[in-house]
RNA sequence: GCGAAAGUGGCGGAAUUGGCAGACGCACCAGACUUAGGAUCUGGCGGAGCAAUCCAUGGGGGUUCGAGUCCCCCCUUUCGCACCA
């Protein structure tokens, strides 16, 4: 065997001859048609962003899906494992800039990139349906799903206050804001301003979005958390309080020409609880406190501010020092840390249940946005009014006492566990019964009703930028808004265009795009030039996979059924809230077009750690950034693909370290030699050959029984496999499925000397090497691969049948047992697998250590676990 | 501040139901082989001790024959939320 030393595991010459053979066979990792017969299963990874180069993310993201997808193939399944591109968005617009490229170019150069670095990597895409979403064949359909939706009234438009990042030079959703800066640009602060934006009605489905987190046990409870805190159900109710007349002299002197009177108000009418009166509606989960409601509080921004503002320059400068300082805290970071402020308006409010006369003030911590963007202040009963009403010595009453008496009175006492005091008819009454009378009065008295709030808001879609999808509407001078009629779809994005920076977007200053006909009336018109958040891509694109070439709808509906639900979505937890409550919403929409069935997109969501190096995330700022490249160039891609599985446990952090890979790398040159060595011996075992799968006789004992070494290495064997399948079908440690390939490996490793004497049979020793292939196909797919090849078997090794673990030849026939003295571990006795209570006892008794260690003393009590563990009592 | 997850050798981690703590790998140490290699093989590797043994899963208490695992209190780290009325 002098040659022996000459060869080497070489992954440098493996896995190219590996990915040449699959490229030329497009069926091998193809989904097969829905009449095929065989159980479907949909195993889906987040598609990237096509920034050119993969990461170490992506590595273990895609190992994991391919790990998962090659198992379920071996396992019979007709499977859909597909991949694309979320290749709209900034980063194309920021390298035009850069090297003057045009976007399209630069990202599907990015993704020709990519595509070669997944196919480096081995993994097992069906690339007949990749989607990318840059293309018109792609887009076309959000345009057709935005029509559809306007057409549903799930779109619309509206002047809205909006986060605009001066960096990308475009607004974004309030998901898309982190800290008060960009998502993207995490030191950018956002700006406000005051755009019109289309907006998808999302809210129409809080409701829906979170009853049914309740049933997708199979996601993380920690993502349906993160989504029932974003939607914020909160039940309350709305209550107005009527507006104080000034004095007449004061009203009447800037009625005409002043501020238009806010919420519909006309004349000044001289009752406060006239019909006529301004309303100041507030909305208030505690309305049984009404009676200890001692201000109205108001955000800066609500619009009777900005009428009282107008009539009073002092209040004014106040005012807009306090929005003023609100931006700087928030561009310091910290707008939570701030300290409650306000102002007095001079101004009164009437509480509608008691007629008490309360102030105005403008307040700090009263957000605009949620509610309706004023509050009633109970300081006797809410920590934040309070503290606000102590700062300001505002008065504070206590309407509310606790209904166990031993409970502390100290105010400000929160609990709705109590009873009303102070509040006249409705003294005594539970806080809960109180709600319900005090709403009902509000409904009788037309100053308020039930309201359930949410704090989730409607999607702002329009973005200024260039590389998204044009939104389908054409603006007409006579006919509003008209739509773009579906065959006039796509609205194609121009070729020609020259990206500046200059605020506003890029297509208003492509003539030969915003000049249009109109669809209505023929006239001269301009077109919407604003694009959609690229969120609207990712949406839905896991459908069309299902049908990706489909040119005359996003997709056929039978297809769709028979695939959907995601039987597997597999991604990072970052997106917990913006893409995985976005895709729920649009699921539920399509539904109700009447395109799907299903409910929610995906059955089950596994989100994976992060890849981190040296304790810290890695980031080319940090400079501790590993390229997938370098890692598969020096290890190949099975052991960086192994790597990133056996680290650590797929939804844990991995700390990335090379020396780990090496390791790995060294272990599959083991299986690698220890395979070839022997793959000679096997072959010259049958085709057919199972002699010590354990055959049944008619009597039920074994017919064939393998023995000593055999049955040694075939036992741990189809412990292996019984270990490996177990957490396949749902732990998914795939850290201790590796772990136990290794254990297997090193045992049979530990037998080379009697492999060598021939002390094994060929059949066990092809047994013990063909299952062996098999385990690894998951993980190491290229060296299986070859190794199934070396083995003399025919075909992929991703069509071979998945190894049955026979839970006979799995079975120990004997036991260590540990014997305790007082739960102290003295000694293992050895035991035959089977054996009851009492002859385990039995020995146990008789083990010379504990009959020197019982000598003398009392055994007060015998603890036996069959099959566990003795543990004597003694005194 | 609120909520969740986590804390085990020098390191990554294992222990699936309360039952031999440290599987597997890395690093390290010793040895073998040698065409000297970032190769391979053998052995060792939580701490203390010559040893028998004792101590040890962030800290402290508890339940139990028995606790890394269950309960209570505390500490630390990470993540999410953070004036949501």
């Amino acid at each position: 065997m002098a040659e022996e030393t000459e060869l080497r595991y070489d992954p440098a010459a493996i896995e190219p001859k590996w990915q040449q053979r699959w490229a030329a066979d497009p069926k091998l990792y193809a989904a097969e048609p829905v009449d095929c017969g065989k159980p479907k299963y949909y195993v889906l990874e987040m598609l990237p962003y096509p920034s050119g180069q993969l990461h170490m993310g992506h590595v273990r993201n895609y190992s994991i899906g391919d790990a998962l997808a090659r198992h379920m193939w071996m396992r019979g399944y007709n499977v859909l494992h597909p991949m694309g591109w979320d290749a709209f968005g900034l980063p194309a617009e920021n390298a035009a800039l850069k090297n003057n490229t045009p976007p399209r170019q630069w990202t599907l150069a990015n993704i020709a990139a990519m595509k070669i670095q997944m196919d480096r990597l081995g993994l097992g895409y069906d690339w007949a349906c990749e989607v990318t979403t840059c293309l018109p064949q792609y887009y076309r359909w959000n345009q057709w799903f935005f029509l559809r939706m306007y057409e549903k009234g799930l779109v619309y438009r509206k002047k809205s206050k909006v986060n605009w990042c001066p960096e990308c030079a475009t607004v974004l959703a309030n998901e898309q804001v982190v800290d008060g800066c960009c998502w993207r640009h995490e030191t950018t602060q956002v700006d406000q301003r005051d755009l019109v934006q289309w907006f998808f009605r999302i809210t129409a489905y809080a409701q829906e979005l979170l009853d049914g987190l309740d049933k997708l046990d199979g996601w993380p409870e920690k993502v349906r958390t993160m989504q029932r805190n974003w939607i914020g159900r909160s039940e309350g109710t709305d209550v107005d309080f009527f507006l104080e007349e000034q004095g007449s002299g004061v009203r009447d002197q800037g009625s005409d020409a002043g501020p238009s009177t806010p919420l519909g108000a006309k004349s000044a009418p001289s009752s406060a609880q006239d019909d006529n009166a301004v309303r100041i509606r507030v909305f208030t989960t505690r309305v049984d406190t009404i009676f200890g409601a001692t201000s109205v509080q108001l955000a800066p921004q609500h619009e009777l501010v900005t009428a009282f503002t107008a009539a009073d320059s002092r209040l004014k400068a106040q005012v807009d020092e306090m929005i003023d300082q609100q931006k700087k805290a928030r561009e310091a970071g910290d707008l939570g840390a701030i300290e409650k402020h306000g102002v007095p308006t001079g101004r009164f409010a009437v509480n509608p249940y008691n007629g008490e006369r309360v102030p105005i003030w403008v307040a700090n911590y009263i957000l605009a946005d949620y509610g309706t963007g004023a509050i009633m202040s109970v300081p006797a009963h809410d920590e934040r009014d309070f503290e606000f009403a102590m700062k300001y010595g505002l008065p504070i009453t206590q309407v509310i006492k606790p209904i166990d008496p031993a409970v502390s009175q100290e105010l400000p006492f929160c609990s709705e566990e109590g009873v009303l005091m102070n509040s006249g008819a409705y003294d005594g009454l539970s806080c809960e019964d109180a709600q319900k009378r005090l709403q009902e009065i509000a409904v009788a008295g037309n100053f308020g009703e039930p309201k359930v709030t949410f704090r989730l808001k409607d999607w702002g879609v329009s973005r200024q930028r260039f590389w998204g999808t044009p939104i389908p509407i054409i603006h007409c001078e006579s006919c509003g808004l008209v739509q773009v009629p579906d065959e006039q779809l796509p609205v194609v994005l121009p070729d020609q265009i020259e990206i500046t920076q200059q605020g506003g977007s890029p297509l208003s200053r492509v003539p030969e795009f915003v000049n249009v006909a109109c669809p209505n009336c023929g006239r001269p018109a301009r077109r919407e030039t604003d694009t959609m958040d690229t969120f609207v891509d990712s949406s839905w694109y896991f459908y069309r996979y299902t049908d990706a070439k489909n040119a005359n709808a996003p997709f056929d509906p039978e297809i769709v059924m028979y695939w959907f639900p995601i039987d597997q979505y597999i991604g990072g937890v970052e997106h917990a809230i913006l893409h995985l409550i976005y895709s729920r919403f649009w699921t539920k929409v399509m539904r109700d077009l009447g395109l799907i069935v299903n409910d929610e997109p995906a059955r089950r969501l596994f989100t994976q750690g992060m890849v981190i190096k040296d304790g810290a995330k890695m980031s080319k700022s940090k400079g501790n950034v590993i390229s997938p490249d370098e890692m598969v160039g020096r290890y190949g891609a099975d052991a960086t693909r192994m790597y990133a599985l056996f680290a650590a446990p797929p939804d844990r952090d991995l700390d990335w370290q090379e020396d780990g890979v090496a390791g790995v790398s060294r272990f599959l040159a083991r299986v690698w030699r220890l395979a070839t060595k022997y793959a000679p011996l096997a072959r010259t075992a049958g085709m057919d050959s199972h002699p010590f799968r354990i055959e049944r006789g008619m009597d039920g004992a074994p017919s064939t029984q393998p023995t000593g070494l055999s049955l040694k290495l075939l036992r741990k064997l189809h412990q292996t496999i019984a270990k490996i399948t177990l957490d396949f079908e749902g732990r998914w440690h795939f850290n201790t499925c590796v772990a136990a390939i290794m254990e297997l490996v090193n045992e049979i490793q530990a037998a080379d000397a009697q492999l060598a004497a021939g002390e094994v049979p060929a059949p066990v020793v092809r047994e013990l090497l063909r299952s062996l292939v098999l385990l690894l196909a998951p993980f190491a797919p290229y060296l299986a691969a070859e190794l199934w090849e070396e083995l003399g078997e025919d075909g992929a090794v991703l069509r071979a049948s998945w190894p049955q673990s026979d839970p006979a030849l799995a079975k120990e026939d004997e036991l260590e047992i540990p014997v305790q003295i007082n739960g102290k571990l003295v000694t293992v006795v050895r035991v035959a697998a089977d054996a009851d209570a009492k002859a385990i006892e039995a020995a146990a008794l008789a083990g010379e250590k504990i009959q020197s260690r019982t000598a003398g003393k009392t055994v007060i009590k015998v603890i036996v676990v069959p099959g566990k563990l003795v543990n004597l009592v003694i005194r």
